[in-house]
DNA sequence: ACCCTAGGCGAACGAATGTTCCAAACGGGG
DNA sequence: CCCCGTTTGGAACATTCGTTCGCCTAGGGT
């Protein structure tokens, strides 16, 4: 459905009850029933918030699980994304990369429970821009690909090196000229493949 | 019904369980009925979800609106910091010694509502492993000390850089040999401080 | 070997859910 | 001023919800 500058009917409270809506979850990370949102909105009868419902999951706010519960979409968090605003001029800001995504969290960790946070230590992995006391996401799973950084595990120590490949078979290479690579004498473990990086400046 | 190969001891498989409810939270941005949970977790009755719900609210995982709807809580959304991965999922036993718990967001922007996030382009930062395509988190002020990572305005042009001063004053010292530093002519005016950085691999 | 206990099963139950239908109120355009 | 599309109120409805209860199983402790 589009919004042209043409104001159509009795909208808008629509964007009101929205924003309410938006602060419920907020506060609560869920939405609430149809009758509970009915007197959050003022409204007496649940036909009332089932019609409100219906407009705003057509307009993209809102969705249905597959178990027919209600949810918000991304857009439904469209306010917080503005919370970081932009001047005019500034080149390339980042809500164009995050723009699918409500929080960092939710940027960098799209399977929570198989992925883990780890503290680099030393400056092996330097020259690809990953500093000592760095934080790696790394999501576990046993299989990589060439040149993915991965956390292996090498004598029963863990290890963060980019996976590569000679003639000799696989090998752990650091990011840094001072070190070595590691050529794994039995089978190569990996313990998880780095999808991020997090740093704190202090 | 059967159980996966091993039959595990009697133990918390609560973890697990947590673990799938948070990537579906994750998907669908809202917990689903206790049936759904249910199937999800491969559980044939609904009483033994009910136990597990109250004993994940009672660790504080997951709470109920003034509605009685089931909300997860902020904890839900923690994941542990470690120094080294631990081996086997070893439930979080709270040592806090050794690893904190936290969310991204959390950690990274203690201020929301004057902070920005800005996608680096171009390599002029790159020995200080800040790459082009990486975001910065910026955190919108005036003020700066010396060696700060910061967004200047320069002839209208945001850039960042380092913060430094030599005799002559001020200037804007690129992390990259093959850049000049740039030697404000009129005052220098300073967006935000850098506070922090995200980079997602691939 | 025994018991003990936590966790899961299965069924029954009242309460709450969201849908649907129709009628009434609202407000802008003609 | 009236008309008409839109929105809300109200009630009936089948469905689904989460709770509760007793029973059963499997491990671990002693």
């Amino acid at each position: 459905m589009f919004q042209t500058g043409i104001v159509m009917a009795h909208q808008n409270r629509d964007q009101e009850y929205l924003g309410k809506l938006q602060d419920y979850f907020s506060q609560y990370r869920n939405l609430p029933s149809y009758a509970v949102i009915g007197n959050l909105l003022g409204m007496a009868s649940k036909s009332a918030v089932s019609a409100l419902v219906k407009r705003l999951t057509l307009a993209g706010y809102i969705e249905m699980t597959p178990d027919k519960r209600l949810a918000p979409t991304k857009r439904f968090f469209e306010r917080e994304l503005a919370d970081f605003p932009v001047p005019a001029g500034l080149p390339a800001a980042a809500n164009d990369a995050m723009s699918e995504s409500l929080t960092i969290d939710e940027y960098l960790i799209p399977r929570p429970s198989s992925t883990v946070l780890v503290k680099v230590k030393g400056d092996s992995m330097i020259e690809a821009g990953i500093h000592d006391g760095d934080i790696a996401i790394v999501e576990k799973r046993h299989a990589a690909s060439l040149g993915d950084k991965v956390i292996a595990i090498v004598d029963g120590e863990y290890t963060l090196k980019t996976l590569a490949k000679d003639k000799q078979g696989f090998l752990l290479q650091p990011e840094n000229a001072d070190y070595a690579p590691i050529r794994p004498q039995e089978g190569l473990e990996i313990y998880g493949v780095m999808v991020g990086l997090i740093r704190k400046y202090r």
